[in-house]
This record gives structure tokens, sequence and C-alpha cells, in this order.
DNA sequence: TACTTATTTGGACAATCGTCCAACAGGCTA
DNA sequence: TAGCCTGTTGGACGATTGTCCAAATAAGTA
């Protein structure tokens, strides 16, 4: 049918672009210097250029599906696999300190343009909040796992605008090692429900 | 000299418009419309769109350091300081939910841009920063002052983002609960430096 | 009153944006 | 070979962008 190296070159370049300069920013321009084809070969591919942005969404989607599925096989315990996603900041320290949170960054853009794809991009965050869910459950924390959870990605967020704003690499390791403490005790059921721990 | 009510509605209504729409998404022709006076006029205030931005941050520079300083006269204790800045979390809500953090979303933005004046937008966070630094000192935590301001900043900065992109009220409420609660410890010296709390 | 300065107007400008298309190249089949 | 399908090209298009200015108006001074 069609080769799908091109259209894959176009969302590969698009993606990674919109992560760097952000969607706005970028241009059909930009994204055909990238690829090296000319910018009215776009319209072969897609209509418009949220169509672009849609695609890039769903590969990224997969991409995380993917990687969540893999540390859900590679982690032997739920907090290993909940540490494995809190890693990630170190793991992506010099892009976070750069670009920021991939995740987060666009979700904001979408919000002040605006856009159409807005849930699409928020189902990102989601599928991280729906598996850090099911991983402290699994810790026995049933009852305010989503909690947990989105308290982890709100660190994590304010972690990663923090590093970009200030060009910190030292925050970001100081504050994994304290969410790696924090998810310790969580894990050993020595943190009540809701609450930062409480001294005796 | 000059009529200082023009310039003085142009820079509001920008302020507004970049925090609502974005800086690069927001026109001049936006900015004329909302002002009502006409495009050409700008060039009498303004060399360039970005110095409409210096401006706009010049402003906000200003507002809070003089909320900063009011914080700090009305506040008898330095945590009941600290706890008036996480509740900004509760006061503004609603504009969070729509927008995000006016002083985390323009950082990001101007990031990807690779704008001239992110050190300045940059400098919005430091006097936050700073003040939270120095009210943690007044706690009797000056070896770690830095880092807990650092920490707090995290906290406020990912639950704006986490607001913005799911909507959610409730899950703000919750958060500042909690850091409400952490802050209390910090000020009753339960919470071991640069650690979370270890139960005995 | 006349003259000067301060402010505002509306449009010109070159560049760039996203969109769209007629023409063309290359490989495959008949 | 001739015809067809899949991809690709480069540029046209109308709209919009930020910038800039000559002219008109308002305000203030002599």
């Amino acid at each position: 049918m069609s080769d799908k190296s091109t259209r894959d070159h176009i969302v590969e370049a698009a993606d990674q672009l919109f992560y760097h300069n952000g969607f706005e920013h970028t241009s059909f321009s930009d994204i055909a210097d990238a690829v090296k084809i000319s910018r009215g070969n776009f319209y072969y591919y897609f209509k418009t250029k949220d169509d672009i942005l849609e695609a890039v969404i769903d590969v990224r989607l997969a991409k995380t599906r993917a990687m969540l599925d893999q540390w859900e096989r590679d982690g032997r315990t739920p907090a290993e696999r909940i540490r494995s996603f809190i890693h990630i900041l170190i793991t992506n320290r010099a892009d976070i300190k750069q670009y920021g949170c991939p995740v987060g960054t666009l979700n904001a853009e979408l919000a002040k343009l605006d856009h159409g794809s807005r849930p699409e991009a928020a189902a990102l965050f989601m599928l991280f909040r729906n598996w850090l869910c099911k991983q402290f459950a699994l810790l026995g924390r049933k009852r305010d796992a989503d909690a947990l959870a989105m308290h982890v990605l709100a660190m994590s967020q304010g972690v990663a605008t923090l590093a970009n704003t200030f060009q910190d690499d030292r925050f970001i390791q100081r504050e994994v090692q304290q969410m790696d403490d924090w998810l310790a005790l969580i894990a050993d059921g020595e943190v009540p429900t809701s609450r930062p721990a409480r001294v005796n």
C-alpha cells in the first residue's frame, strides 16, 4: 500500500520539534527541513497540522504503554515499579533540564491554545496516573491509591518545571532521593493514609 | 510628560492575555482589541513585542514583591507566612484550573522559544524561592532552608500543572491540606533535615 | 489667537503561516 | 510499450504576523 517510512519520519521529527520548540512555534517548514522533504508533501499524509499533532500523541501513547508494560515485567515488586517511574527524572535529566517534561509542557501549551487535542494529551497523563494507581493498590494502599498516584505525578511535574527553569541537575537528584525514601516508607506500611508521617 | 494610563492599559491587557493564551499565541491585534486602541499605537510606547513582555514581567515582579512584603507584615510567624504562599493555590484555584500557574507556564513557554527574557522570568521564581528560603531559615532550618523552599515551590508547581490538566479542584484542596500538615511538622521541628519523616 | 509638542490613527511593508494543487517521477502491471 | 498507481515536487493562495511611518488629531503653551 504505502511506504510508511516517510510518514514515520514526519511524525518522529514533529515529535521531537514539538517537544523542543513547542507545538505552535514549530512550522511545517521546520519539520520539512528536518525530514528533508518538500513542504507540499505533508498534505499527502496529513490534512492539517492538527492531524500531525494527533499522530504524535498517538505515538507517544503507544510508546508510553510499551514502557509501562516493560516496567511491569521488569519490576519484581510494585515499589520497584514505582521507583522506575520516579527515576525517569534521572534518566532523562538532560532533556528535562533543557525542555521540561514532554507530557506536562504539551498539556500546558494545549490548554493555553484551547486546542481540540487537549483530551488526548491529558490521556497521556492518565496512562501514568492509572498505572501508578494500580501499583499503589498492589502495595496495599487500595483506599488512597489514586491520591498517592496523583501525588507522585505532581512531585515529578514540579521537579521537572523547576529543573527546567533553574537549569539544575542536583535539585533533581535531591528530590528523587527524597521520593525514594518516602516510597520506602509507604512500602513498609509506615505512612498513614492520605497524611504525612507523624512522629510518635 | 506622558499620560501613563494608555501604557498601563496595554501592559495590563498583555499581562492577562499572555497568561490566558500564551505569549506567542497573543498578537498585537489581540492586545489592541482588548485595550481598544489602534494597532499602530503600540510603537509609540514599545519598540517590539519583546519590550511588552519585559514590561509585563516587570509589573509581575513588582506585584509579587509587594505581595510578599504584605505577607511578611501580616503573618506573625514564619510558618503562617509560608502557609500564605501555599494557599495561593486555593485563592487562585479557578484561574489555575483554567490556565495553570502564571509563573510556571510563562517560564515553560519561554524555555521552548529560547527567548531572551528567560532570566527575567526565572527571577519571578527566584523571588518566591528566596522569600521562602528566608522564612524556613527563621523557622530554624538554616541548613536546608533553600532545599525546603525548592521543595515547596516544586509541590506547588506540580499541583498547578495537574489541576490544569485534569480540571480538578478537590485535588488542589487535598494536596494543600497535606502541605499544611507537613509544614506544621516542620514548624514543630519534627522532620529531620532533608529527609522525610521517619517513624520510630 | 497661533505655535509646538504629545498622542493616536489607519494602513503599508515584507515575511511567514497553514493550506492546497497541478505537474511530474518512478515503478508496477497489462 | 502504454497505462496506472503511489509518492513527491515546488510554488501559488489568502490570511496573519510584527514592524514601521506619514499624516491627522489632541493637548498645552506662548
